[in-house]
DNA sequence: AGTTAGCACTCAGGGATTATGAGTGCTAAT
DNA sequence: ATTAGCACTCATAATCCCTGAGTGCTAACT
């Protein structure tokens, strides 16, 4: 469909338009592409593609700017082509960076969340462990109080989680105890989605004397993961979008910003689709939601050992420095994955 | 030092100017303002007064704007007269709001931000109750692993805190709970800084067969609390900057997105001076952030039981309506106040 | 002596008008 | 098929002028 020329010209503005952000002209090409081609030639090719939807023209007698469909194709290309490479030396930076500062997840995360930023000049964005799907580790209740319960739940992640339980009546220290280690020798190994479904039944089966006690502790652990419940979600770099011309206007730069600020959405933007290892990249309209229509979401996942369990990417404008943002969001995938994977398993 | 009719001038171009965000002129005044007198004497007056350092112009011919010192005497007027009355329908609004969204802390104070920048279309800020000077409710060691060890600390407040600790010979159940006893028994009743003071040796001296282990425990629990390593910091309505005609400057509204961006910079914003229940306000130069050198920030604190454990506030220009910002704050502080106390203690 | 009317003066901000120049599309020559 | 040349377009910036809201000062008035 597009003819070997037509796809140098194509890349040449997306090229230019992505480091200076203003319409490309034929001229301009012509002189800083050596295309072979006088600016004649390259202008009727850009005539050509703008027809085929690739370039447009913010005015009549301006210079041509890549439409979605153009960053699509050079995306899909750039992916094709160029298996990105990783800079070993920048990633042990980077690790060495997130290792010395972070001590625990969530930290580690918000952590990434601004050196990625900061790296990549975008907003960064990082969502924490999803952990309905782990494993429990550990369960154990304990009396804090005549009629207080703590539920403490630890996952095969070591992530920790507490709830407090009110109970009516008074529970003994002893029966509290009974439960806590019947409990935990039934549910060990078991994700919450398992708990949930089949396995409950089983033990109210053996101790229905605690009946009342153990349905409300797994209830309140089953509904503690329900929704989103569980996951927080780091923005850093935000604003950093004040940096792009684009986003000169103060209207813009608060549609983008109070976006973000939105951490429900910011989470549904993220968790929406499936979590598969690649690289996930949505092109301007591509976004589902009207706020970001003119911004690149590029997403990635991180894994605990051959687990994905969680996700972290950048957003900017469309046209945005695509293989450098693919590069540092892989730089930061790996790394977070063997850090998890250190600090949690040794 | 200033007359009667100076200090109604005064008030004139404050409320004039923190309506409509313009430089005030004396035909203004005399037209909208019943003061009795000809615009020709407010000239006079006004021109008095920028003498004294309470208003200024912006350009020689342009009408005049109140200074920091205007509104610091604003201030401390309607604070030292208007006892400012709760609105107590308003007031049972906002709980119902607060108490049907949130059932953990942080997203009580998460939901306080969100919903006290909506109402003053300022930018809120929250900080989550400081733990150190609370009392352990509760301690508890739980194994894990061979070689981990939970710490689970229950605060009086209910906010319970989880630390791993990684040991590097293996502590057997037996041992492990023998010692966890005997901290829960000792630790009870005391804040962490009684804990890291003088009880310590206390403990150490009765159990020294496990005193490394108890060294570190203890360790930890302190550290965990040193610096500010246990508060959490939510800001919402940070767009809202954007509706001040003062920051349609892109350059303006990024400082300060970017300064409320920064967490620990808020944090130390918010709880370097001492926690006491009034209301406290910064005007503009008052702030010692330079980035802020133009908002003013009204803060007030919260309280469990008659202890204080938190701030809230709202950030915005320094053309603000006080008596709005400040009637908001009592009724969030209150609020808050209230439904912590059933939360924790009923 | 304080107050006010009157007047000259200042200056930001809003059109209107006019270059400027980067760009296009088309046509004719190569 | 390619390219040089040319007429044409239009956003942007610069200039100019005008308007109006404001001031400060002075002289008249109570």
């Amino acid at each position: 469909m597009l003819d070997e020329r037509k796809i140098k010209v194509l890349w040449a503005v997306i090229d230019s338009y992505i480091r200076g952000a203003e319409p490309v002209g034929s001229r301009t090409i012509s002189k800083e592409y050596d295309l072979g081609i006088s600016s004649a030639t390259i202008r009727n090719e850009m005539s050509d593609l703008e027809e085929l939807g690739y370039l447009s023209k913010p005015h009549i007698s301006s210079g041509r700017v890549p439409s979605d469909k153009a960053y699509r194709f050079y995306v899909n290309n750039i992916i094709k082509n160029n298996q990105i490479k990783t800079d070993v030396r920048k990633k042990e930076e980077i690790k060495r960076l997130l290792t010395q500062e972070s001590i625990e997840i969530d930290e580690l995360l918000q952590n990434s969340a601004k050196i990625l930023s900061a790296i990549t000049s975008y907003t960064a964005l990082a969502v924490s462990p999803r952990i309905k799907n782990m494993r429990l580790k550990h369960i154990q209740l304990v009396s804090i109080d005549d009629n207080e319960v703590l539920i403490i739940l630890v996952g095969s992640s070591g992530i920790v989680k507490n709830l407090v339980l009110r109970t009516k009546e008074v529970v003994s220290e002893d029966h509290l105890e009974r439960v806590s280690n019947f409990l935990n020798h039934k549910l060990k190994g078991y994700t919450i989605n398992e708990i949930g479904t089949s396995i409950k039944h089983d033990i109210l089966r053996e101790m229905h004397q605690y009946k009342n006690l153990i349905d409300r502790v797994i209830l309140e652990t089953i509904n503690s993961f329900d929704h989103y419940n569980d996951v927080q979600v780091y923005a850093d770099g935000v604003t950093n979008i004040f940096d792009f011309p684009e986003y000169k206007d103060a209207s813009k730069a608060k549609t983008f910003i109070s976006f973000i600020e939105d951490k429900d959405q910011l989470i549904d933007l993220l968790l929406k689709n499936s979590l598969n290892s690649e690289i996930e990249i949505t092109i301007g309209s591509e976004n589902i939601y009207d706020q970001i229509k003119d911004c690149s979401l590029i997403t990635t996942t991180y894994r605990l050992g051959d687990k994905i369990i969680g996700k972290i990417g950048v957003i900017g404008p469309t046209r945005m420095d695509y293989l450098m943002a693919i590069s540092s969001l892989k730089l930061f995938s790996e790394n977070l994955s063997e850090i998890l994977e250190k600090l949690i398993n040794g």
